[in-house]
DNA sequence: CCGTATCCTAGCTGATACTG
DNA sequence: CAGTATCAGCTAGGATACGG
């Protein structure tokens, strides 16, 4: 039953673990805004490393989500901006932030309660 | 600059890390049909283990988004249902597994082609 | 300024066996 | 049927140092 099953063909599973990562949300989210450059995304996304900034950067680059300009300049600049797969993107996922945003604190209740033992 | 930030009080890293996990969006997803026994969640979603099944059924119901109902029955039989806050999640994450769908073949591409050098 | 390379650890995950 | 317990492997992720 279950071996019949290849991730890699589920399309459900193949983005959302693509676009569901630790930071690929932050990232796709700050540049909603507009073109940035490394590191101004570093400094606008709380907590990252330049090693995570980087490879995610790279991941969203190769799902053809954002693009990646380089500017010969000394010293070298680079700019990162939302294809329009990216920008499409972000209308669902958009709404997943607005829904974050409007329903945290009713999670954290949640949570709460079953933590004091609410269950029954 | 980053230290004066608390990833808990962030909602969006806060609540995508509870339903972005591998197997959260599927266990919403195949909920949304109607309530569900963990057997045939169990065969529903693939490749999950008991395990870890059990393990995303509790973490779902302790955020408030999945109800747990046991019927002391011989042998016992549990069911599992989307309360309403699991069901206005699905609003946004259904949006988000449309998307997927409808764009797994673009980013599948953008990926050949990447990975094939066309960066430039 | 924009990365890469290397090392290292925490915790997620699966496999397996057992229980009420 | 619906879990729990335990153990081991893997890998995402962080720290650090270095390179173009």
């Amino acid at each position: 039953m279950a071996s019949d099953f290849d991730p890699t063909m589920c399309p459900v599973r193949n983005v959302l673990d693509h676009i569901s990562t630790k930071w690929t949300p932050l990232i796709l989210l700050t540049l909603q805004s507009g073109a940035l450059r490394f590191s101004q995304l570093h400094k606008q996304v709380p907590d990252i490393s330049k090693r995570m900034l980087t490879q995610s950067l790279r991941d969203l680059e190769r799902d053809g989500l954002l693009s990646r300009k380089v500017f010969p300049t000394k010293p070298p600049s680079v700019e990162y901006e939302l294809t329009e797969l990216g920008l499409s993107v972000m209308v669902p996922m958009g709404a997943l932030v607005d829904w974050a945003e409007n329903n945290f604190e009713k999670m954290k209740s949640a949570r709460r309660d079953f933590d004091n033992g609410m269950q029954v």
